[in-house]
DNA sequence: GTAGGATGTCATGCC
DNA sequence: ATGGCATGACATCCT
């Protein structure tokens, strides 16, 4: 300490924190004689470290702001210079001496104090070698000039180019010793935004990092902020994900699973809270990002939120399959008449702004596929929620279309209970049914489509026949006078032996089925066609008798 | 409040 | 015997 000033600064330092733990009965001599003491190891070449130090700490601010290219979420610099400064310095901060329940202790201040001593200088020894290397200082160098904003590889690149041969590698193995010798002191490889953000909590961990020095053993608290596991998981205690805990969301981008998750396949409980911790858990199993999976109340508020954009037909699809998540996954227990009362009310009411329109209530001018789909959110989804609420191994699009040999596969090689089998076969049972339903409609619908056809079809032919009647009863009427005619220009041409006309009243004509024509007393009922002897015979063949009716041939016979 | 359509579900018979 | 299909009847929901 050659600057008098920066003496004195630190003696009355030392006096505002002695005075305030004196009255838990603090000696003097445990502040001024560990300090003195580390004053007089340190001397002159500490004084030249600090200002290294302060070099770093400025780099190690930099480097933190060059995270950005993993698109990690950075705490702040104060929280990052609590794990960048050496312990030495974090115990000069007067915020941590006052509030530390650590340091009010007299204590655990004299034994922290002590290792304080005897630790630390471990690691600034590190950090005093590390900042001692020429390179280090070419390193420093390029951050001064290429400014903050260039990520950590690429200061390693450029540094690397531009150094002199010799010094590449050991350029390198600066870098790494630095990231290394800060991972190792705290722990903290990955997510830094996983590090409290109370100091208090910090100096603890600091501590327990310290005091576990050389020990190899993972304390639990050692690990506790770690979240460099390989599979995500963050470490950590409790961690309840509500939408009032606003700072722990921030500062835990990675969820937080707690429970086992052959858990999740056990039956929920019939309890709401313990239904809707599950859910909660479920989501965070399944990746969902904590917007949506925060609860019923951000949905809604997600929801609802959509009601005040504009958003587009995408968008209005994604809300749709998001409300169909949401309602496929609501557990069963949640399903009463209210909840899906409110459920639906929600969805529709969504639907319905999100068209931006009034609200077609009582309107025939409501979209049809809109009531359509929303009456079939709360219709489809029923086996679905009980599957969901079983948590059946299977969907239940695979339980119904499953052919049945892969389907008796699939449920035996799950273990399911008895309850799981009854519903597993219901929903298939019910799903094959209401695919059977849904046909039989459509068949009957199209059965009176083709009927009404065929009606019309028939009106048509009936009326097509009526008039060919007509048309013929016009044609027979027209020949019957024809007939009629002829009948009496032949019976009044008719002359007998004697050169006289037959009366009409007397005689009649008739013809048989050979084409013969007789002439007929009136009164004779000639049944048979066969010609009598005793009978005119008017017409015959040809070659039978010629008469002298006009060009037919006549037999004439008497009475 | 009521009528009517749409849909799901159950019971039953048949293959 | 079992499973699937077809269909009438009923219940429920919605407009």
């Amino acid at each position: 300490m050659d600057d008098p000033s920066a003496q004195f600064q630190h003696e009355d330092l030392i006096d505002i924190l002695w005075r305030q733990d004196v009255d838990l009965g603090v000696k003097r001599e445990i502040f001024d004689g560990c300090l003195r003491q580390r004053e007089e190891e340190n001397t002159r070449a500490r004084e030249t470290e600090l200002k290294r130090e302060q070099e770093f700490e400025r780099i190690m601010q930099r480097l933190q702001k060059l995270d950005k290219e993993t698109g990690e979420f950075l705490p702040s610099p104060s929280s990052v210079n609590s794990q960048a400064v050496p312990f030495s310095e974090t115990l000069h901060s007067t915020e941590f001496t006052q509030r530390s329940p650590v340091t009010q202790n007299p204590l655990l201040s004299a034994l922290l104090l002590s290792q304080k001593s005897q630790k630390p200088p471990c690691q600034e020894q590190a950090f005093s070698e590390l900042l001692s290397l020429p390179d280090l200082q070419y390193y420093l160098d390029v951050l001064e000039s290429e400014g903050s904003s260039l990520p950590l590889e690429d200061i390693t690149e450029i540094s690397h180019h531009n150094l002199p041969e010799p010094q590449r590698e050991n350029s390198t193995d600066a870098l790494c010793g630095i990231t290394q010798t800060i991972s190792d002191s705290f722990e903290v490889s990955q997510p830094l935004s996983c590090m409290p953000s109370d100091p208090i909590e910090i100096l603890e961990t600091c501590i327990q990092t310290f005091s576990d020095q050389g020990n190899p053993t993972p304390s639990p608290s050692n690990t506790i902020y770690s979240c460099s596991t390989p599979d995500n998981h963050v470490i950590l205690p409790k961690c309840h994900i509500n939408s009032s805990d606003s700072t722990l969301s921030e500062f835990c981008p990675y969820t937080i699973n707690t429970s086992k998750p052959e858990q999740l396949n056990c039956a929920p409980g019939r309890d709401a809270p313990q239904t809707l911790l599950q859910f909660e858990e479920r989501h965070v199993l399944l990746g969902f990002d904590d917007s949506v999976s925060v609860g019923s109340l951000d949905l809604e508020t997600s929801l609802y939120a959509a009601d005040t954009l504009s958003i587009g037909q995408s968008d209005k699809d994604e809300l749709e399959s998001i409300q169909s998540d949401y309602t496929d996954l609501l557990p069963l227990s949640m399903h009463s008449d209210a909840v899906e009362a409110t459920l639906y009310e929600t969805v529709t009411s969504a639907q319905h702004q999100t068209q931006n329109e009034p609200t077609p209530k009582n309107s025939n001018q409501a979209n049809p596929l809109t009531t359509s789909r929303a009456a079939g959110v709360r219709r489809v989804c029923r086996d679905e929620q009980r599957a969901q609420a079983m948590s059946l191994p299977l969907s239940v699009h695979d339980i119904i279309n499953l052919p049945v040999e892969a389907f008796n596969e699939a449920i035996n090689s799950y273990k399911l209970s008895s309850a799981q089998h009854t519903l597993i076969r219901d929903i298939r049972r019910r799903g094959k049914n209401k695919m059977a339903a849904q046909s039989c409609r459509k068949r009957k619908l199209d059965c009176f489509i083709d009927l009404e056809d065929e009606i019309e079809r028939l009106k048509r032919e009936k009326e097509q026949i009526k008039e060919e009647n007509e048309r013929r009863a016009r044609e027979l009427q027209e020949t019957k006078e024809k007939l009629k005619k002829l009948y009496n220009e032949v019976f009044r041409r008719l002359r007998d032996e004697h050169g006289n006309s037959y009366n009409p009243r007397e005689y009649k004509l008739q013809q048989s089925t050979d084409g013969t024509v007789y002439l007929l007393p009136r009164g004779t009922a000639n049944k048979t066609n066969t010609p009598t002897e005793d009978l005119p015979l008017l017409y015959n063949k040809p070659e039978v008798q010629q008469s002298s009716f006009g060009d037919c041939n006549f037999t004439h016979q008497g009475p």
